[in-house]
DNA sequence: CGATTAAAGTAAACGCCGTAAACATAGAGG
DNA sequence: CCTCTATGTTTACGGCGTTTACTTTAATCG
């Protein structure tokens, strides 16, 4: 009944990896926003609970592979809009809105790719979004440790911009996602003068 | 036997609700690492399962309530060290610093405080950590807008290397926050020239 | 002071969850 | 054709959050 996109082979040999990660995904993006159960998925698939342990060894590892496609996402939708805004600074401005857009228009995935305890996979692939956003500091900014903290620190903005937007800290508005993403108001606490005033 | 901080009564008719969120917030601290569980907590209370919800209409709520715990901490700790700091621009970044710490040393708490769905209570009593954050940044500068700004870019800064390094996803290395923390590196992007470059 | 009443606790049960163990079956390879 | 191995199923366990119905405690009030 259910096809599934990545693999076309007959259902009940072959591809009940693919649907579990399909229907995941899918069911990340319904209305609930919740994270789905083990045993949901495998209702939705149709498939008894105990046969997704054939393809991962637990729940957890069925999450990792979730926030890994989700990360692949992210990565290659960011890429398009860098690439759509010509690459430079405005690619690399681009960047952070496609990852502060992509996390409000799929918090529960979003929230997943982010919340498991390690980092996802331990580095085996490294993802896409960030080697994109190396390449791009490195680009914008001659000296390399200046490139990386460039890096880091935009990254580390884009995602506290969406963190608090999806748990509802900040509004979750288009005006001040590119209020916050204007960083030159920053500046004005080390750019004017030096590093010491007090009023 | 347990003895609770908070109210001096005796147990069996007064502080069920204080003694909750005491454990709560242990277990929270705990080697573990974990979220506790309603069951759990009540256990180590020594009480039944249901007795909880005379003091909790559901789970979610007593998470709300050692969230709103875990944020008057936060809270102090920021008031306490930016005062020790002296105030001003000093004070306003061992504010971010003091976030982060925190962050790292109590992992759990935090990523309670923040994984809420919603707002933690609504706005009912507004945070002192974000009180202390907006009063700083109006002190900084002078432009109310451009106050605001400031303090939600600062806020979204320290929150995502808190998120990232929490996840993994970063090295929770202390150099590492003092470099990030360090804001005059943005300014690269748009201080020196005007908006516009490319390679 | 004693009866009533409301607050605070208990016990049992429900349906969900993740996971383990034992068993079934289909298809590939000798 | 028969056997193995990969992939599935059934059944079961303990833990979870929550509901329902019951009991106890202590505070109120005539």
């Amino acid at each position: 009944m259910i096809t599934v996109s990545t693999s076309p082979e007959a259902y009940h040999h072959g591809n009940l990896r693919d649907a579990l990660l399909a229907a995941g995904l899918a069911a990340l993006e319904g209305a609930a926003g919740k994270a789905p159960s083990l045993r949901e998925l495998a209702r939705v698939v149709g498939v008894s609970a105990t046969a997704v342990y054939r393809h991962f060894p637990d729940k957890q590892a069925l999450d990792a592979a979730l926030a890994r496609a989700g990360l692949d996402l992210l990565g290659k939708e960011q890429a398009a809009a860098a690439e759509r805004a010509g690459g430079g600074s405005q690619g690399f401005t681009e960047t952070g809105r496609t990852y502060v857009r992509f996390a409000l228009a799929h918090p529960a995935l979003f929230r997943l790719m982010f919340t498991q305890g390690h980092p996802v996979d331990g580095s085996a692939t490294p993802d896409e979004a960030y080697a994109l956003l190396t390449a791009n500091s490195r680009a914008l900014v001659g000296d390399p440790d200046g490139a990386e903290t460039l890096a880091l620190q935009s990254w580390a903005m884009v995602h506290g911009i969406a963190m608090l937007m999806l748990d509802g800290r900040i509004p979750a508005d288009d005006a001040l996602i590119e209020r916050l993403l204007d960083t030159g108001n920053l500046s004005a606490q080390s750019c004017g003068s030096s590093s010491e005033e007090s009023p």
